[in-house]
DNA sequence: AGGTAATAGTTAACTAAGGTAATTAAAGGG
DNA sequence: CCCTTTAATTACCTTAGTTAACTATTACCT
């Protein structure tokens, strides 16, 4: 596996840097993106459901989510618990999802040029085992 | 290729957070890592030279080596063009180099663990690719 | 029920890393 | 010899994360 760790590395900057790019047309960047994807497929949540997922402390989720909240792609809805704040995406972030969500889906597919079907499967099955190997390996402080 | 990007962008943090971990020891993160290693295969070099090759620009790497020479890890070496600063491993720098090295061939390892041989060479074939389609298809500023 | 402990969210302060624009110094070319 | 280009630097801004400390609310336990 040697070498990985450099390649890896060197495809994140402009990967990260074409996404932001895309986003940027909403005044947003990845780090945003990752929440509205998330409201999108999990529904109304939790700040602390958004930062156990993405494993990333509550400061960094309650500073994404204001921007969101600013932009009016989320919104707050009453809940139960008033310890706890549900959000949820608002139509016009239904929008920013699905205009989003084509030209991400652009990025991956021009970027997949030159492999296989086989091949594509393959590196998303790799990159599960990745992650869990690195996860499993950790102080696990989110578990 | 649908999914890809989401796995990979959650393979990145934990990852740069173990090789930073790493690289703690030495003060230093993995940016500096990259021009050490860097210094380590080409040798003597200028930091138009880095900044090319990383496709970072300058004044970032400006302040990595800023770093690096204040921990004595690098040293400047007289250049016939007095415009250009040529850089070098110090003895130092040699050592933080092989110490680190085998902290980050662990990682490596621990990382393949649970792939085959074929599966790991495919890996670093696909990220190559990868990182060509990308590149490929930026301005190209640094060309 | 009442007091303590845990949890959700926020704020503040810090760190890492990058980018652009402007500046300085040196080299090169007509 | 002047003008342009290039290498490095500085200053300033942006993204994104972390830890520590605080508030409010809920849960637990005697």
């Amino acid at each position: 596996m040697e070498g990985f760790l450099r390649s890896f590395m060197q495809v994140y900057r402009p990967l990260v840097t074409k996404l932001n790019d895309i986003l940027a047309a909403y005044q947003l960047s990845y780090s945003h993106w990752q929440v509205i994807y998330y409201l999108k497929v999990e529904g109304r949540s939790t700040l602390a459901d958004i930062s156990a997922h993405y494993r990333v402390e509550r400061p960094s989720i309650t500073r994404r989510v204001q921007r969101l909240e600013e932009l009016d792609i989320i919104e707050v809805v009453p809940s139960e618990n008033r310890r706890e704040k549900n959000i949820q995406l608002t139509e016009y972030g239904n929008e920013v999802y699905q205009k989003s969500r084509q030209a991400i889906t652009e990025l991956e597919y021009s970027l997949a040029e030159g492999l296989t079907k086989q091949e594509q499967d393959f590196v998303r099955h790799t990159l599960r085992k990745l992650q869990q190997n690195l996860i499993s390996k950790e102080g696990n402080k989110f578990e």
